[in-house]
RNA sequence: GGUGGGGUUCCCGAGCGGUCAAAGGGAACAGACUGUAAAUCUGUCGGCGACGCCUUCGGAGGUUCGAAUCCUCCCCCCACCA
């Protein structure tokens, strides 16, 4: 079997390493540890994290030990890195609420049964620190001539807001943390996104001065849409992994949207389908490309929510835009269906109205507004004056144009429609 | 603590007594073109059943026929000095 190593590179998962060869000679002795921080500042994770969920799952796969660290303690202090903007300090309830959402998610991922992976929380041990005995046995390590070069203070010390000492902290803490884990589950390896280069190198540095011993790292690159967005950015805010943030539809319509030249780059990333065939997507155009979109999404939803959702989101796709055929030989170890069957739609969101209403009707901008396709009453007028609503599939043209009962389709439902891409059903209830 | 500069609609950023719901850009939304892609062009972009009415320019007062614009106090941010 390759090492995990290679097939983390062939995947676009590496930006740089410490120690290349010491490290490749490293992995190859089977049955590492290694492990990733993430920060509790919401209870759930987004699309942001996934790489490094991704990351720590392959390395699950390939007979690996991935720890998972839970900010709890760090959380506390705020990582700077990269950010122009002092973050608001969480309450440390908050904060605990939030570690457990997250672990939530990753078992999703990783397998914890047996120790195979571990879940740790490093205000374990960073709330109990005592400040003087910490700054004589581990601050001595540490050189701020140094630490102020760092690139992850850079922006912050050069902005007008300037760096305050609580963040300037965080770096010594995460190394902190490496030692720890060292000392404790003999962890050598950290990884992390490309913002955390200086923290990962700061703990390598740690366990050298003070166990004489190499530990090493990896960081990924920022994934970027080929557009130059940050993955998982909409307008209505992050892609959250949990479904009560962002649902398993919404879910599923991101990665459909993925840009054209994004869609073998996030197969690579966000699907485990093998790479062989995830090349021969490169070539695609049109048609086959779409279908290829559709394998992204459904794999991407799969792990996330679990292969009901999945179909779901699919069915409700294929009900809405219309689908085709995805071809046999596309992506083969995708366990998409593959024909057209089944008119399922659930997970298009939906509401009800009342019967009695529908009766008397009501104005299709106010309906609009109602459903939540326009932020409101004014957003749907306009709306629907550009010609951009439609009413089962017929745009409308009147704003305030009623609508009845005569409106329900077979199955007593309105399909509200905004753009090309927006859908809402609204059910009559009696 | 002192001195100076600031806080404008989702973001950046003009406006500095009426012509201001407030320039310009970005984001967003819709239309055309398409493949639920990108690019491009066009329109929209505080609220309201709406050629009018209502609420916005850090907060509270005041001057004025009239204030985002002037005055007073307060809050917050930044720079330099200490």
């Amino acid at each position: 079997m390759a090492s995990v190593i290679d097939e983390l590179r062939q995947r676009g998962f590496i930006e740089q390493t410490t120690h290349e060869q010491e490290l490749e000679d490293y992995i190859e002795q089977g049955n590492i540890t290694c492990y990733i921080g993430f920060d509790p500042t919401a209870s759930s994770l987004h699309i942001g994290s996934l790489v490094p969920i991704m990351s720590l799952a392959h390395m699950q796969r390939h007979g690996h030990r991935p720890i998972a660290l839970v900010g709890g303690g760090t959380g506390l202090v705020g990582d700077p890195s990269g950010k122009t903007e002092m973050r608001k300090l969480l309450t440390a309830e908050a904060i605990e609420d939030n570690a457990r959402g997250i672990k939530k998610q990753l078992a999703n991922f990783l397998d914890f049964k047996q120790g195979r992976a571990l879940m740790l929380n490093n205000a374990e041990w960073l709330t109990r620190l005592e400040y003087i005995p910490f700054l004589r046995d581990i601050g001595r390590h540490f050189s701020v001539n140094r630490m102020i070069k760092a690139e992850s203070y850079k922006m912050r010390l050069d902005s007008e807001e300037g760096l305050s000492f609580i963040e300037f902290n965080y770096m010594i803490l995460q190394a902190y943390d490496f030692l720890e884990l060292f000392n404790r589950h003999k962890c050598r390896l950290q990884m992390g996104g490309s913002d955390q280069w200086g923290n990962i190198v700061a703990g390598v540095e740690l366990i050298r001065k003070m166990h004489r011993q190499t530990a090493f790292g990896i960081t990924f690159p920022l994934i970027v849409t080929s557009s130059g967005e940050k993955m998982g950015k909409t307008a209505k805010g992050a892609v959250w992994l949990d479904p009560a943030r962002t649902s398993p539809y919404d879910y599923y319509q991101y990665w459909v949207n993925t840009d054209d030249r994004d869609v073998a780059r996030f197969l690579a990333l966000f699907t485990f389908l093998p790479m062989d065939e995830i090349r021969k997507v490169e070539s695609l155009e049109g048609a086959d490309l779409n279908s290829a979109k559709s394998i992204l999404a459904f794999e991407t939803t799969l792990l996330v929510h679990g292969r009901q959702e999945a179909l779901n989101a699919y069915q409700a796709a294929l009900s809405m835009f219309g689908g085709r055929e995805i071809p046999q030989h596309l992506l083969p170890s995708s366990t998409i269906p593959r024909s057209l069957a089944g008119d399922d739609d659930l997970s298009v969101p939906y509401s009800f109205v009342e019967a009695e209403s529908l009766k008397a009707g009501i104005p299709a901008f106010k309906l609009f507004h109602q459903a939540g396709l326009a932020a409101s009453g004014g957003a749907a007028r306009r709306l629907i004056e550009q010609g951009g609503a439609y009413v089962n599939g017929q745009r409308i043209d009147a704003f305030d144009r009623l609508i009845t009962e005569q409106d329900l389709n077979e199955e007593r439902v309105i399909v509200l429609r905004s753009g090309k891409k927006r859908f809402h059903k609204i059910k009559a209830q009696a």
